[in-house]
DNA sequence: CAGGTTATGGCAATCGCTTGCCATAACCTT
DNA sequence: AAGGTTATGGCAAGCGATTGCCATAACCTG
């Protein structure tokens, strides 16, 4: 794939120098109308298609966004992180954005990596996925002004990052209000990952909904795991062998609900009936098994939309303060609960 | 984020010139171990970290592949895709190469947009998903050397494309094996959408199986849809209001099958008992649903790291000529079927 | 019509790194 | 010890586009 055609190419064909080339190229105002026309003609004639390294390298600018998302390699992805790069995407290419993509390994964020990406002048800016703590001294940046990093999903406002995330307490609360609404007294959480963000977050605002019902005794938290299908499958083993089964589950997120089901149903257990199950994303599938599953679904590829959008506008100037979105689920009532 | 350190600090600092630096950095035998540890200490004292614009201008490379997938915006995304971007970013990952992700609308693929990408050194190479033919000759190169572009899941090498592919027919032998020896006689086929590559390929390895046979006269063709649950859903209806209903129904893919599924089961009709149902993908979802899903499993990771490697066989000169690498699904027997 | 704007195009430095080619020094051979 | 290698570092010319500054010409204004 060798460079054929250059500015100096075009400059010669035109007879122009080659920075009046490069105006009417990408200052439209700079040069005459008419001198734009000509060298649009012969540029398109010529087949010109400039070369990105150099621009980068003389403007300081890459125009590239990176999403840096934890664990996208080396094992199962959440689906509801696809669909938040399906929105990045979307307003990536709306912006006139690349986005390249690269994972991270999870705790601790590789801040250091970050830094590099951003110093190198790989990327103008970062959309972090983070799955804990950004560790801001890493980075060595305490002082100077804040990086164009802004974090998804997490928020991450008191670190100093621009965050847009998803009202998850708001949709546990209506999850747990559905679920009490419903008369269940007593509620088993099928929790995420301990001590992970969304995981700590989400049983928080379970146990404290319940408590503000006057319902904390009936919660019983039981043990899952990595936000997939198999946790949520064997935490119904676990909740099959409790003593006083709760007549309600509410799970961390969709894919623990579903194997969930799964798992009690294999046993003999009926959803709703024995056990009313509720989950929290959203997934398409929820809608599309037997029984369909009560679910908050999170606008997930909304949050992938306005981060972008918000990196831009921390790109071009627009703001400089650290900013929160906070983007509102919506409760799906179906057969599970 | 400005720029910091240069090549030229590090220079002055030791006192050697720039190319030296430049060379002990990146050509390890080319200079001596001693002043390779020299330039070592002060990069890392100064926490040089390079400029990659420059290092592209200048090398004319940029180390950075680009997946060029269908629909990605604006529409729901398929599992598989994802789990093939997996397996693309891992295998990037450890060949050191970047990834960048970009999406094309479909039917004409965008050849023009393909060699622009090439063309301006944004990335050096393009790994495609296609969803049509790809027209070679809107490129203009049907006489140049073969562009480093690899085709995933579609087989293209009559282009001239290099392809990694899943052995999609031999994944619907299976299945019409499986359920034949189960002594299905009638078998509906849930199509996936009219006239697509995925689609005719699978219809028509169903039907030379059944005609194999001897069994063709049982294959009932029923209108699904562009791959997804809600199509699944929808072609349910349709097999209902067959006259005479085969006992076993074959989708084009998992999604389509769990739709129909649930469809059918909405109904009152049980799977397998009324209708065995199988699919073909693999996705995770399919163990963990009542009735768990029949149905091939492609190795969809495997295929995108297949095809990162050949492309960065391509890019290095190991191979020259189209070459077609077409991996094995694999049937999971399960509930439905 | 003199003095002052404004529009347009050219010059050349610059972005930071890479690399072919050359010079020098050190080390062998016979 | 003379001629020949080899290892190492420096010089400088790129890579291709951008942009601040300047020169010129055209156009105003009173």
């Amino acid at each position: 794939m060798a460079q054929r055609i250059t500015l100096a190419d075009l400059a010669e064909k035109t007879g122009l120098n080659i920075s009046t080339v490069s105006r009417a190229l990408t200052r439209p105002g700079r040069v005459s109308a008419e001198t734009r026309r000509l060298v649009e003609k012969v540029a398109a004639d010529l087949g010109y298609m400039g070369n990105i390294a150099a621009r980068n390298l003389s403007r300081g600018t890459t125009e590239t966004i990176m999403v840096l998302a934890p664990n996208f390699t080396g094992q199962a992805i959440s689906p509801v992180f696809t669909e938040v790069l399906l929105g990045v995407c979307d307003e990536a290419e709306s912006l006139g954005l690349s986005v390249m993509i690269h994972s991270h390994t999870g705790q601790p964020i590789p801040t250091a990596d970050v830094m590099r990406f951003l110093h190198n002048h790989t990327v103008d800016g970062i959309l972090l996925i983070a799955t804990e703590k950004w560790d801001r001294a890493v980075a060595g940046h305490k002082d100077g002004p804040a990086p164009p990093v802004i974090s998804v999903m997490h928020d991450l406002t008191s670190e100093g990052l621009s965050s847009v995330v998803a009202q998850e307490e708001e949709g546990f609360v209506a999850v747990v209000d559905h679920l009490a609404g419903l008369g269940h007294r007593s509620f088993a959480y099928i929790a995420g990952l301990p001590g992970v963000y969304h995981e700590v977050r989400r049983y928080a605002a379970v146990r404290d909904r319940l408590t503000a019902l006057g319902l904390q005794d009936g919660l019983v938290p039981i043990e899952g795991g990595p936000f997939d299908l198999a946790s949520g499958f064997a935490a119904a083993g676990r909740f099959l062998a409790l003593d006083q089964r709760p007549t309600a589950a509410i799970c961390c997120c969709d894919a623990l609900a579903i194997g969930f089901m799964q798992g009690v149903r294999q046993a003999g257990l009926s959803v709703p009936d024995d056990v009313a199950v509720a989950g929290y994303d959203g997934l398409d599938y929820t809608a599309f098994i037997t029984p369909a599953l009560t679910t908050a679904v999170q606008p997930s590829a909304e949050i992938g939309r306005a981060g972008v959008r918000m990196l831009d506008d921390f790109l071009k100037g627009r703001i400089t303060a650290p900013r929160l979105v906070s983007l509102a689920p919506r409760l799906a009532v179906r057969e599970s609960a």
